[in-house]
DNA sequence: TTCAGCCTGTCG
DNA sequence: CGACAGGCTGAA
């Protein structure tokens, strides 16, 4: 799914579509969706009428800002967004969910896996809500970064994966950043040396950014606000590659498996 | 820290 | 048919 330069592309295109427009009306189209998030259509007065100021992200949560509410997605694997999609005309309309009528265009959420989520709330209870998540790591100091990672007994590669550290990193991006930076996904955060975290710190900024001005990776499923994909995947280096050569050794690339998640690293060039 | 579970789909 | 897929939770 959507990891952070993903969601950072989509409120770039809805901030540049959407600020200021107001949002007419709000319809589900898959309640039973809807009602796990105990929301139906009558909850949605609160935002209809009012203008989107604004758009926020942090980690992979993004908040449409309404007046006194928030409207917060988190996009799960295969969640999008996408801003007035062509009418398909017969099949893949089941996986929609909620389309937002704005006097400027319509926003459909669609997600095939449905491991997405919604949230209304009060924007003033916004800051609390994504209290359990750590630092959007594009807005963590070096300083806060070493303490954090200096002080976990676990995995590098869990420590990205959690998000209550650092918050927007997921499968793809801590693989391709681990391998830039060189360090071995098994490796114990505070087993780093101020140097490797400095790197990681580093590397971890530029592949992001590099990310989202190439508008994030499409594999199989993630388009952007406009419905197009991106073009990052094109510039991996490990993700999705277990058994090719390692760009730089051309030691065949591992896949192993850790927190759950499929891991490709090199065994020779990450230490 | 591991695991099933939430869903749906693709690929071999 | 089984394995796997950009995520995350709650329970054992």
């Amino acid at each position: 799914m959507p990891e952070l330069p993903e969601v950072e592309t989509i409120k770039r295109d809805l901030e540049k579509e959407l600020t200021g427009a107001v949002l007419k009306r709000v319809i589900i189209h898959n309640e039973k969706f809807l009602k796990r998030y105990h929301l139906s259509e009558g909850d949605f007065k609160v935002i209809e009428g009012k203008p989107l100021e604004n758009l926020h992200r942090k980690g992979k949560f993004l908040s449409l800002l309404f007046d006194s509410k928030a409207l917060v997605f988190h996009l799960g694997l295969t969640g999008a967004l996408i801003l007035n999609p062509a009418v398909s005309q017969s099949s893949h309309q089941h996986h929609d969910l909620l389309t937002l009528l704005f006097d400027k265009g319509r926003l459909l959420f669609k997600d095939l896996r449905k491991f997405g989520k919604v949230f209304l709330l009060s924007r003033k209870d916004l800051p609390e809500f994504l209290g359990h998540i750590g630092t959007d790591a594009l807005e963590i100091s070096p300083e806060d970064f070493k303490r954090l990672i200096s002080h976990h007994r676990g995995r590098i590669k869990e420590f990205f994966l959690s998000q209550k550290h650092i918050a927007g990193l997921g499968n793809i991006y801590t693989d391709e950043l681990l391998f830039r930076a060189r360090i071995s996904p098994f490796r114990r955060g505070l087993d780093l040396s101020e140097e490797e975290i400095l790197k990681l710190y580093q590397e971890m900024r530029t592949l992001l950014t590099e990310a989202i001005a190439s508008r994030g990776s499409s594999i199989r499923d993630y388009v952007d606000g406009e419905g197009k994909r991106g073009h990052f995947q094109v510039r991996h280096l490990v993700y999705g590659k277990a058994g090719s050569p390692c760009p730089i050794c051309q030691t065949p690339l591992k896949r192993t498996i850790i927190a759950q998640r499929g891991t490709t690293y090199c065994p020779n060039c990450q230490k």
